[in-house]
DNA sequence: ATGAAAGCGCTAACAG
DNA sequence: CTGTTAGCGCTTTCAT
């Protein structure tokens, strides 16, 4: 039979025959405890099933040892590397990371930051649905909790970590329009975000310095809806005047290649494709399709590093910290000149 | 300018001018508050931003209102469905989630299990690397948090959700035995827990009923090393009498295409493929790869939901409940019957 | 209906 | 080196 009610310090005091003090010192390691005394402790801790109580420490220590996480999709599996290897770098830290998805509803966005500030949280890792809503900022700039941005960058001081998706999405174009696209589709998320405005300018830069006019028809950024790759795809190349090649989110290729699996399209003969954002269906396609790369795991890894360094202190909060990783494009079988 | 010290219920009371129960009567929703006095407190807190202390909160009321997560490998994108899922259960039920990777170390299983006893979790739900280990086993059986076994089974009296494992590699591999198949490769991960163990079981099972003999050299259960489907395929495919089929876990297959490839197999005339966990990489494969299907949202649900019901008393702990969730298997192309 | 006071389990400052 | 004590911020009797 279980007992009702936890053992605390003080029944191992007890059982030892020492005051609490002692016990403190003993389960926190602390110097200057006379090495029978340390044993009794821990043979009367151990003989009792004595487990510190997490929340009589933060209580008096001021710190959770928890950092919250709170990102727009976890289902989504691009998120599983960064979170996993975020995971990694905390727990290794001595922290634990609370988990939350804000489906990027920003009612959700500001009950979960309240919850953060509740739990007393150490630090937190956020996405943001929207960069520049102003009761979102409100509440960050509020808050004391040390912050990184993850994929975001706001106006606000706050230090980030995100992938170099300016750079990723205009090698792709580039490309694209080097193999003399013109007239070339972009299928990704929503420009109130770092990734699909990043994106969406780095496109524009691109046709621009190859004197290419901007069709503002062949941008979409609804990539967070369901079922928006195909639904854009779909769309686009039915239209009059289809594109002869696509950039697509990882996230939307499946639909995407759905939309051309229907229209029966060839790839790459009559329509070249690249994946932002290198997943197995990429690698794994047929053909193989060329793809914006970076390190998922890097990218959770760094968030997760810079975090540390903050609450650790030793990096000075003066000015903030923007960290960009870089991306890659990785050329496989996806992409050919346009068929005339 | 930030306040170098934290607003606490004493400072809203003051402010308010009425006592500390007063505010904690209100900040509680507790019946028998004066409106007017309600009125004035609410608004005291919300001049000096008062936030409430969860670890104070804790320590009372002796519930984290949080639940840990323990799962093998967090980077699996296969459990991003699953945890995210749970997570969302969790959340509406008023519980945070932790989520912990064990990387099916048993050591780190072992530090895992012991934070949560020390965090006071509410409850746990968790994988096992062994199900049968006796250490784990024995922090199990004396542990008082709620748990729930995920995709796990024990000969503790645990409750557990699960995946149909064996019913859907018997259809699999009684298929592929319909189909004429009489050397059917078995690639997936460790015997030592369910998923592997049920679907070795099924396999032999499925053998036995057709009257076909097992050749153990077809079975390869190392799906959590490295690049374990790419040795497994390559090694089975290469040998004197090669499979005429595969049945194989999702998170091998990528390696398993990538053997195919490199030795020109073609499928399904060479060689037929089962893929268990339907995954975009089976619907988009060319040809598309019939799968064994089940639904991963609902078993991190089902999970959740099990374990809150636990928590609040509503399911009996007498006796254990074993959930299985069904699979079923999606018939596509890439399966024939045996090249003569 | 509201206030006062007693802890929840632990750490740290101060004595001895 | 070890014991004593005062809280950390909050909830919950018990009075009033």
């Amino acid at each position: 039979m279980k007992k009702a009610t936890r053992i605390t310090i003080v029944e191992v005091a007890r059982r030892a025959g020492v005051s609490l003090g002692t016990v403190s010192r003993v389960i926190n390691e602390k110097e200057g405890v006379g090495h029978e005394l340390r044993e009794r402790v821990l043979s009367a801790a151990r003989a009792l099933g004595y487990v510190p109580s997490f929340a009589a420490q933060s209580m008096r220590s001021q710190s959770s040892r928890a950092v919250g996480l709170m990102v727009s999709d976890i289902s989504n599996p691009l998120f599983s590397a960064t979170v996993g290897a975020a995971e990694e770098v905390l727990y290794r830290g001595g922290y634990n990371m609370i988990l939350t998805n804000s489906r990027d509803r920003p009612d959700k966005e500001k009950e979960i930051l309240d919850l953060f500030q509740r739990r007393r949280f150490d630090g937190m890792i956020i996405t943001l649905s929207k960069e520049e809503d102003p009761a979102t900022l409100r509440v960050l700039s509020e808050s004391r909790i040390p912050t990184v941005l993850f994929e975001r960058e706001s106006t606000l001081p706050l230090d980030s970590v995100a992938t170099d998706h300016y750079s990723g999405a205009h090698q792709a174009v580039s490309y694209l329009l080097n193999l003399a696209h013109r007239r070339i589709g972009l299928i990704t998320v929503t420009q109130a975000a770092l990734p699909g405005r990043a994106r969406g300018l780095a496109y524009a830069a691109a046709h621009k310095a190859a004197g290419v006019p901007v069709d503002a028809s062949l941008m979409s950024f609804d990539g967070f809806l369901p079922d928006a790759g195909y639904h854009a795809a779909y769309r686009m190349l039915v239209s009059p005047r289809p594109p002869t090649a696509l950039v697509v989110g990882a996230n939307q290729m499946p639909g995407v290649l759905k939309a051309i699996r229907t229209l029966k399209l060839s790839v790459p003969k009559k329509l070249s494709l690249v994946q932002i954002g290198d997943t197995d269906v990429a690698s794994l396609h047929q053909p193989p399709l060329t793809a914006v790369r970076w390190e998922f795991a890097k990218v959770g890894a760094a968030a997760a590093e810079l975090l540390l360094a903050k609450i650790s202190g030793a990096v000075d909060g003066s000015r903030p910290r923007r960290i960009v990783l870089p991306t890659e494009l990785v050329l496989r079988q996806s992409c050919a000149a346009p068929a005339v």
